[in-house]
DNA sequence: ATAAAGCTTCTCATATGATGGGATGGGTGT
DNA sequence: ACACCCATCCCATCATATGAGAAGCTTTAT
């Protein structure tokens, strides 16, 4: 009984219906009027204006000159301390900034969470078109170089742990699909001492993958190079890989992982 | 009716009783029990229970190995796309950066709400110690040189507006603690075209700061730059506020808030 | 080893507190 | 001026959250 929480059990409808508020306003580009949040939501006015008044007396909403609502800086508030434990952050970024400067292609930082992969930095080359991901957003482990990464210097036990809950969704043709499959890529993935994805995650993306591994050589995050696949070629891998590897080094260093007689055998190139 | 919101009418006992969970998780520095969760909001343990596993569900807590609850990830999301509106943050960060390479001291983003400034953007030197404040973190108004800045631009009526609301707490010998005293120094400010906290914040700690102003003139924003007041002497200050004005200058350009004959009136050097 | 203390998880009868129908009023466009 | 749409507000009803307490589980003390 220590794995999985499916039992989605313990209600309390006020929590659900205020989330669900929450939602629908990040998920809306534009700011939304009463009427709409209520008809989206099945709420009815009232229930819905309570709930927004209530929220916006706690700043979780705000509204616009013109009565909508959107969401409230509260959010940015909260959200920032909840990153703050992980100081991994703060201390990362100057290496992710070398690196970004040295590769010419955006770099992000993330770490797992139950079954997905959370960005929590994200750095552009000044050059660059825009990715679209978003800082704080998520996807799916197999899909992703950072998520087999990770999963690729876990424990067996643990791995296994986080491979059990994928939902094995294909995202473009070469998705990795079965459970089978990912754990071949995990093994070549750990001997190769970087992870790879090769459009598996979107069409012509890229992306290149290092653990940052604790103490202990634990992963607790990972740092991926991301590109147009006409950039981010297969013969520049190796290339790229050694700028992940000093660079995940750099951070290990910062965050006070003594690095012992460390990553020489896996993981250096 | 307009104004201020005193009414502290519409509850939602849940809602409130959620917040005040995460506020309590958001100030402690470490992840609580259950058991100190629901002593600390008087909450009997079954209603902090239920509270802690919904919330987990929804992601906006999550618990440590063992056992105890902290703020969850789906925090961080939310904060950013919060944020993702003011897409002022992302634009202004390479003008920040540069500034700070000039300066050598920290740099603040913030923009204005309620009566307070909320820092949404922060760059410090390298070499610096570091400074304590939080990115989504606020402070008043009346002793920030940001909150001043922005203030000293602001028309007059909403100035006042902002005013009314300000409670003019004491931090520090210097803070300006009269709506009166606090009306001079904007005047001041607008002169000169660049605010300045010395002191009123906090002893040793000197601000100056200029607003970003938009198309319409309307201040959406402020830069400062904060250091201790042994090197941020008032011989430099013309110096640094040249700087922050070619800085702000540049987030204006980029933020398409057209220049026309524009800030040469009272914010040029 | 065993007991005791402390903390978490779970169940259920109760009344508290959220609900939504509907009335009111303000604003906008025709 | 009229009609429409939308936000705000009130209040009787009952669905919902509540908290006392029992049962597990873990850790510390004896």
């Amino acid at each position: 009984m220590r794995d999985g929480s499916p039992q989605g059990t313990y209600k309390v409808q006020a929590l659900d219906r205020a989330f669900a508020v929450l939602d629908l306003l990040g998920e809306s580009e534009t700011p939304l009027g009463l009427a709409q949040v209520a008809s989206s939501l099945q709420l009815h006015k009232s229930t819905a204006h309570r709930f927004l008044m209530v929220l916006e007396r706690h700043r979780m909403v705000e509204r616009t000159s013109n009565g909508k609502f959107r969401l409230g800086l509260r959010l940015f508030d909260f959200g920032n301390r909840a990153i703050e434990q992980y100081d991994l952050r703060d201390r990362a970024q100057p290496h992710l900034r070398r690196l970004v400067a040295e590769t010419e292609e955006t770099a992000h930082l993330c770490i797992l969470e139950a079954a997905r992969v959370i960005y929590i930095d994200k750095i552009e080359p000044a050059r660059s078109v825009r990715m679209i991901t978003r800082i704080g957003a998520s996807n799916p482990v197999h899909a992703t170089s950072v998520g087999k990464a990770i999963l690729a210097f876990l424990p067996e036990e643990k791995a296994n742990d986080v491979i059990r809950r994928i939902r094995f969704e294909r995202l473009t043709s070469r998705t990795i699909v079965t459970a089978e499959a990912l754990h071949l890529e995990l093994e070549k993935t750990h001997r190769r001492g970087y992870a790879i994805d090769d459009e598996e995650l979107e069409e012509g993306l890229r992306c290149i993958a290092v653990p940052v591994l604790d103490a202990q050589r634990m992963p607790v995050a990972a740092v991926s190079i991301s590109g147009p696949s006409f950039r981010v070629t297969a013969q520049k891998l190796p290339s790229i890989a050694n700028h992940l590897l000093q660079c995940v080094r750099g951070i290990c260093a910062d965050m006070g992982y003594i690095s012992s007689r460390s990553r020489s055998s896996s993981l250096s190139a």
